[in-house]
RNA sequence: GGCCCAUUCGUCUAGUGGUUAGGACGCAAGGUUUUCAUCCUUGAAACAGGAGUUCGAUUCUCCUAUGGGCUACCA
């Protein structure tokens, strides 16, 4: 096939966007990109009662951060918008008229009281109600009735509905780019509403008209819609069209537990599941932005979630997963998120970020946190702590002793450095420190390890105590290089704090 | 319940009709760091079960089990 590719990434405007989400945008985006095709973002907002405020700009604040922006959408329009399905309420009427004329469809004024009563019976009896060849006779709709009722009805303004007349005794045979093929019977399917008694299509209808109308060449979208599918093949034969190419993606799950990812259990689990920060009501869903990670952590950890190489390589840039993607690597079954890789990958990415990017970032961290530090200061903390830190924020937690004296000292610290000696130790070495020239870590180390050669001490005895009383606890850089960057008279002036405390 | 999909270490996964079934995260032990973290080395850890096809199945087929999804005038 030489057909231009066109994928879109299709989301409601419900609520955030999760990272199950984001991973299909990401799988299309990977697929546009590397087929020189487009990535267009439609907005599927057919359900009003489900609409909510925020949710579109999320989306496109998400796909912007992440740096996955789409050719075509809401807000860049290409030539087959608009990109809204509210705005192309017109375009779905028209066809599902199209469909009725054709026999392919009917309209059916069942109320939707009516059907829960229908279920209810049904399921009492140990049946499941389905609205399909068997019983469509005996329901209320154009089929059941004579051409003059309907006219009627449909005069009268009765609310109805237009369903699919689902052809019976058909093995639909579909063909996955990920699964290969997928036999379903027709006959076990209903004729599914696609157009609501409130002039809105559902999923279904507005689905395939839009995808056909807009050219889109592959369906990349979550394995939640492999139920679907054969009714979408039937649909493309009822126009008369020629169905897109299809992909199901693999559902993401729970860490821990069973069923697929939700909203909640990044509270429960204790990281983030949606990319960026969400409130609703007073309740706040954590995001990965926020929480400090970096946006090519995040998108490498999501290609790996149902997707390989196929060689060892799991550190992949968006180029180099431009360059690798290939729909037929998808996994089938679905993944367990885990948050650990997760940290990994942030450690990951964090250090191999440059000493600038690090120093730009943490000034700003610390600038937002009402603390003055000088930038040559962390220009020189930095290269000591980076490793030490996978987030900016660590950086802090890492480094706090280098801007601030300690103001307490660890329990386990003291235990460990802390011998009745110590403080006597260190007030006879605090003269040698005092008189040395403070010229490099090399000769200040020299000078304390002659010192205690020459006491007969262990070098032990007073690194561990010096630690203490610099930092505040067993943690954080060579003690030289501490005292190098804090100077002497710093140095000094925390000895004397440390040996006030423990005498 | 019905329909559809899936099943390799705890997790993400590679892999082949004959392999010591490989890697990564995590975990454990040791080393380096007179601290912590990093780093290095080593280790434990898997083909869901049962039939069948075959000289031989983790690999192919079927069944079972388990997991997942769908089953709305939601997407």
């Amino acid at each position: 096939m030489s057909h231009t590719v066109r994928v879109r990434f299709a989301p409601s405007p419900t609520g955030p966007l999760h990272i199950g989400g984001v991973r299909t945008a990401l799988f299309n985006y990977l697929f546009a990109k590397q087929n020189k095709g487009s990535f267009i973002l439609r907005i599927e907002d057919t359900d009003q009662s489900r609409y909510v405020a925020g949710a579109e700009d999320y989306i496109e604040t998400a796909l912007n951060w992440l740096n996955i922006p789409y050719d075509e959408g809401p807000n860049k329009p290409g030539q087959y918008g608009p990109y809204r399905q509210s705005e192309r309420r017109d375009l779905y009427f028209q066809h599902a008229e199209q469909l009725i004329a054709k026999g392919s469809a009917y309209y059916a004024f069942d109320t939707p009281e009516d059907l829960s009563e229908l279920r209810r019976s049904s399921e009492a009896k140990g049946e499941t109600f389905t609205y399909n060849a068997l019983n469509r006779g005996s329901l209320r709709n154009s089929l059941s009735m004579s051409e003059a009722q309907t006219k009627a009805l449909l005069g009268q303004g009765a609310p109805h509905v237009i369903r699919f007349k689902t052809p019976t005794g058909r093995r639909v045979v579909c063909q996955d780019l990920v699964r290969g093929e997928v036999v379903v019977d027709s006959s076990v399917l209903d004729d599914k509403i696609l157009f609501k008694s409130d002039g809105m299509p559902t999923y279904h209808l507005a689905n395939v008209v839009d995808d056909h109308l807009m050219a889109i060449s592959h369906v990349i979208r979550g394995e939640e819609w492999l139920p679907s599918l054969a009714l979408h093949i039937l649909l493309y034969e009822a126009f008369d069209w020629t169905a897109p190419a299809f992909a199901h993606l693999p559902l993401i799950l729970k860490p821990t537990g069973k069923g697929k990812l939700s909203k909640r259990d990044g509270a429960l689990g204790g990281f983030p599941v949606f990319p960026l920060e969400w409130t609703q009501g007073d309740e706040v869903f954590d995001g990965y932005r926020e929480q400090g990670y970096f946006p090519e952590a995040v998108l490498n950890l999501l290609a790996l979630l149902g997707w390989n190489s196929g060689d060892e390589q799991e550190v992949f840039s968006l180029e180099a997963l431009t360059q690798r993607f290939d729909l037929s690597r998808v996994q089938k079954s679905g993944a367990k998120f885990d948050p650990q890789k997760a940290l990994w990958f942030q450690n990951h990415y964090f250090q191999s970020q440059s000493s600038e990017f690090l120093v730009d970032e943490f000034s700003q961290w610390l600038t937002n946190q009402n603390i003055a530090a000088p930038v040559s200061q962390i220009e020189s903390v930095i290269p000591l702590i980076k490793e030490r830190a996978s987030f900016i924020k660590d950086l802090w937690a890492a480094a706090d002793f280098f801007f601030q004296p300690p103001t307490q000292y660890d329990e386990a610290g003291i235990k460990r450095a802390v011998k009745e000696n110590t403080c006597s130790l260190i007030t006879d070495l605090t003269p040698v420190l005092n008189e040395h020239p403070w010229d490099s870590e090399q000769t200040l180390s020299e000078a304390v390890k002659d010192w205690c050669a020459d006491h007969g001490v262990g070098v032990g005895q007073v690194m561990m105590p010096l630690r203490l009383f610099l930092v505040g606890a067993m943690k954080g850089p060579d003690v030289f290089q501490i005292m190098m960057l804090l100077g002497k008279q710093e140095v000094l002036a925390r000895l004397r704090n440390g040996l006030e405390a423990f005498q």
